[in-house]
RNA sequence: GUCCCCAUCGUCUAGAGGCCUAGGACAUCGCCCUUUCACGGCGGUAACACGAGUUCGAAUCUCGCUGGGGACGCCA
């Protein structure tokens, strides 16, 4: 299939705001950008949003940085940053004060509250009346103007959005925007006009709630005798609870994610599966995602975040990782755990026979915990499995123990010939065994775990418990 | 309050008028496998919010209703 050339002149941006980290709404936005771009063999652009003075930070920045990397999305372009290019807001802003497309407001902060509050009281939609819209009046000694767009006041603006279809706003909704504040910082609506002009952005995919901002930025580029991008809004992920995701409810950075044990290609996988489909497909890698992504199939409606599909995921890609990558990853969290690495078998070998049971690299370590650092069963758990007529079996299989050939098939010779010389059933002597070598009752299956963690901690293990067992009679 | 958008199993979704007795996945339930717990295999429960139209025929089109989400800042 041909590509058009002006597929290759695609370009998409990612414009957060640094203030916070790179959280799976955010995430999810730049992911379908990205995919977008290189799906179209397009150019993927990061510009930081960092006009909010109060708000953003040097740390959110490396944070939304890290996010993406650990993502595995790269920016072809960027990072901008919106404050480097102030003098190009005040040039854009000072073209439309000249084309009368703009104006100065010398109203206060106190006047437009208080205008607010008494339209909000009157049931009306609290906007700018457009006092000084077009004023005679000489302003007022010592105030700093900031710069209002003036915003035709009748007709409406459609665009065709590209996930939505058509969407008409009538202009009367809309009120003149401040565009540019006292101390010549551009607000959001006006930087992302003039930014996605110079950076001749082609499509516009962001999130849903910017659909009430879009006309009027369209408003901007026709004042501006602009060709508009096409717009894709994105719908919002909600919490579980179908509440919006923020800050304080439920929005967690996707780093976290990370710390708990996931890994990136499952998030990748998930996020891009919340939203947007391809037939049944379920698991696809970033690769798979660039070929068949597209805007048509982004569903409309906000969609529910479910960490339990999450979930699945994440151990579906454990399952089939690479053991050396999967030891790597494990490797920390079993470190942070106070286990010596150096204690026991190798990290790569305990992996693999743990990997098919774990959700996380989280569970994973902890399931490998047994391995490097001995393991006290609990007393409930000895009273139950811990039994005088059991330990004389146990006591033989020690002794068998030691002089075994060390392969999972032999011990388990040695378990099967324990079993039927003191008349027993399987689970009867596997389940003290398994309390006494690992402290636990679930772990994968008992020859397999003892031919791993080695004949001399075995040994020692059942030693000790032999102890604990009570007494004959 | 005003405006905008949306609506298929509990959740994510397939579905572009007949292929739908509505498919897949997660979750859930049952069975099998089994040396515990998992993994895996097999099977089950479960949805077109509602009401009017249009049409020979509607989950798919139209209108209404209800429900949900979003927006109304010198935040982005």
């Amino acid at each position: 299939m041909a590509v058009f050339a002006a597929d290759a002149m695609i370009r998409t941006r990612f414009a957060p705001s640094p203030t916070g980290f790179l959280h799976i709404g955010g995430a999810r936005t730049a992911l379908f950008c990205w995919a977008y771009a290189k799906k179209l063999g397009g150019t993927f652009i990061l510009r930081v949003e960092d006009t909010d003075l109060e708000r953003s930070t040097q740390q959110s920045v490396q944070a939304i940085l890290d996010g993406m990397q650990w993502l595995g999305l790269e920016c072809d372009e960027g990072p901008f940053f919106q404050m480097q290019r102030l003098q190009r807001y005040k040039e854009v802003a000072q073209q439309l004060l000249d084309a009368g497309h703009a104006y100065h407001c010398y109203c206060s902060k106190e006047e437009l509250d208080a205008m607010r509050e008494a339209q909000r009281a009157s049931g009306q939609k609290p906007r700018y009346d457009g006092r000084w819209r077009d004023s005679m009046a000489t302003p007022p000694a010592g105030v700093v103007p900031v710069v209002r767009f003036k915003t035709p006041r009748t007709g409406d603006v459609t665009w065709d959005d590209q996930v939505k279809g058509l969407i008409t706003i009538s202009n009367e909704e809309l009120d003149d925007l401040v565009i540019l504040r006292g101390d010549g910082v551009p607000t959001y609506n006006f930087g992302v006009v003039v930014d996605d002009l110079d950076m001749a952005i082609t499509h516009v995919i962001r999130g849903d709630d910017h659909v009430n901002n879009t006309p009027r930025q369209i408003n901007m580029y026709k004042a501006l005798g602009a060709v508009l991008p096409k717009f894709a809004h994105l719908p919002m992920i909600l919490g579980s609870d179908g509440e919006r995701l923020s800050k304080r409810h439920g929005a967690v950075s996707v780093m976290q994610y990370r710390d708990e044990g996931f890994l990136p290609e499952a998030l990748v996988n998930y996020l891009a599966r919340l939203g947007w489909s391809h037939g049944d497909e379920e698991k696809f890698s970033s690769e798979q995602l660039i070929e068949w992504f597209d805007l048509a199939h982004i569903s409309k409606s906000p969609a529910r975040f479910d960490a339990e599909k999450l979930a699945w995921l994440n151990q579906q890609y454990i399952k089939e990782a690479d053991l050396r990558r999967l030891a790597g990853l494990t490797g920390p969290f079993l470190l942070a755990d106070g286990c010596s690495l150096a204690d026991g078998p190798p990290l790569v070998n305990v992996v693999a026979l743990l990997k098919d049971r774990a959700t996380t690299l989280r569970e994973l370590a902890d399931a490998a915990v047994m391995f490097y650092r001995v393991l006290e069963p609990s007393a409930a758990l000895r009273a139950q499995h811990y039994s005088a007529e059991i330990r004389p079996a146990l006591a033989d299989l020690h002794t068998r123990l030691q002089a075994v050939v060390w392969n999972r098939a032999v011990i388990n010779e040695a378990i099967k010939a324990v079993i039927s010389a003191h008349g027993l059933k399987m689970p009867k002597l596997a389940m003290p065994l398994r309390v006494m070598v690992t402290g636990e009752t679930h772990t994968p299956s008992i020859d397999a775990t003892l031919e791993l963690l080695g004949r001399d901690h075995v040994l020692a293990r059942m030693e000790a418990q032999l102890m604990n067992f009570p007494a004959p009679g």
